[in-house]
DNA sequence: CATCAGGGCCCTG
DNA sequence: CAGGGCCCTGAT
């Protein structure tokens, strides 16, 4: 599908804002519908029944923001339209959020303060909830490299390669493709049990049971019981989805094995160090905003590790 | 060749 | 609340 019209828009985040470090996550693996280059993100969005393809570019500083939104579509859009893609894009990145207490905070740890200095005014990336549920649970039980071969098979299957500014992204299907779909046929995806999960979940979507904007009015507890009651989502998927999408700052209940040994080097340099204890640890450290910073800290290193290999960390990713 | 665990979750007893 | 089963894949 080629988008070959275009539609610009400015957004102003809240100051400070840290572009490279909103928009790309070194920790995230790659999938086939984001595209980033220092300065610039590309992507897609499926807004009601419409596909468009999203460029992101860094036309301002850390301390005067500012993002332009080129909107790619294969037809014209209204300027409400143009307004709800603006909407949704700050909504899934956080970019209206007031970081200042938590500035404050980071700048008076002593861990903190030089990883404060690189990220200052880095935000979490979220996405729509239905498209992060299925990246949930392709990480399932898999390594990175099984993840990456489901979403690519779903891809080609039931997404559509949209072609715009010189990219060529995958769009997410609507879920009524996989409700739709027979289950043997998303088994062929080598999605194995999870096909049960996809269709389940489509299900809900298809029917409108599940509604973004509804959810992200809850307070915490609600949220978080709302997210557990979708078929496929347990302790880790919650987790994920309360910091990532619903952008819970204070989200951090729960630590995946590899995760546990993340933190352990990084909080207490041990190799590994009890859950309860680095849970407890990063409450004292960081209260309200335990999340959010441990998220700069987990990006931090994986930054590092792009420039050099971090022979610890490399034992704990496994492809 | 077989076995096993991996960035979980559901279901049963 | 504990534990078995689930799809596939690469490591051993």
């Amino acid at each position: 599908m080629i988008l070959d019209r275009s539609y610009g828009l400015e957004l102003q985040p809240s100051a400070p804002f840290h572009f490279d470090g909103t928009f790309h996550k070194p920790s995230h693996f790659p999938s086939g519908d984001i595209a980033w280059q220092p300065g610039t993100l590309w992507t897609t969005r499926r807004i009601a029944n419409d596909l468009l393809g999203l460029k992101l570019e860094n036309t301002g500083t850390v301390d005067s923001p500012c993002v332009r939104l080129t909107i790619f579509a294969s037809h014209s859009l209204s300027a409400g339209e143009m307004a709800a893609v603006g909407d949704e894009v700050a909504s899934d990145y956080d970019l209206y959020a007031d970081l200042s207490s938590f500035d404050d905070l980071l700048g008076r740890d002593e861990l903190m303060r030089p990883v404060l200095g690189r990220w200052r005014g880095m935000r979490t990336m979220g996405g729509p909830l239905y498209e992060s549920l299925v990246i949930c649970v392709v990480l399932q039980n898999a390594t990175v490299r099984r993840s990456v071969q489901m979403l690519d098979n779903l891809f080609r299957a039931y997404g559509d390669l949209l072609h715009f500014d010189g990219q060529a992204l995958y769009g997410f299907w609507p879920p009524q493709a996989l409700d739709a779909a027979p289950e043997e046929a998303l088994r062929a995806l080598k999605v194995g049990y999870r096909a049960k999960s996809l269709k389940r979940i489509s299900g809900q979507f298809a029917r409108g049971e599940c509604d973004d904007s509804a959810l992200r009015c809850l307070p915490n507890d609600e949220l978080k019981r709302a997210l557990l009651k979708i078929y496929g989502v347990g302790p880790a998927t919650v987790w994920y989805l309360m910091f990532e999408v619903f952008h819970r700052n204070d989200a951090f209940d729960h630590i995946s094995p590899w995760e546990q040994k993340i933190y352990s080097r990084l909080l207490f340099d041990q190799e590994l160090v009890p859950a309860e204890q680095v849970l407890t640890e990063v409450e004292r450290r960081w209260g309200r905003w335990k999340m959010l910073a441990a998220h700069y800290l987990f990006e931090d290193l994986f930054w590092r590790r792009t420039h050099a290999p971090v022979p610890w960390l490399e034992e704990l990713i496994r492809l």
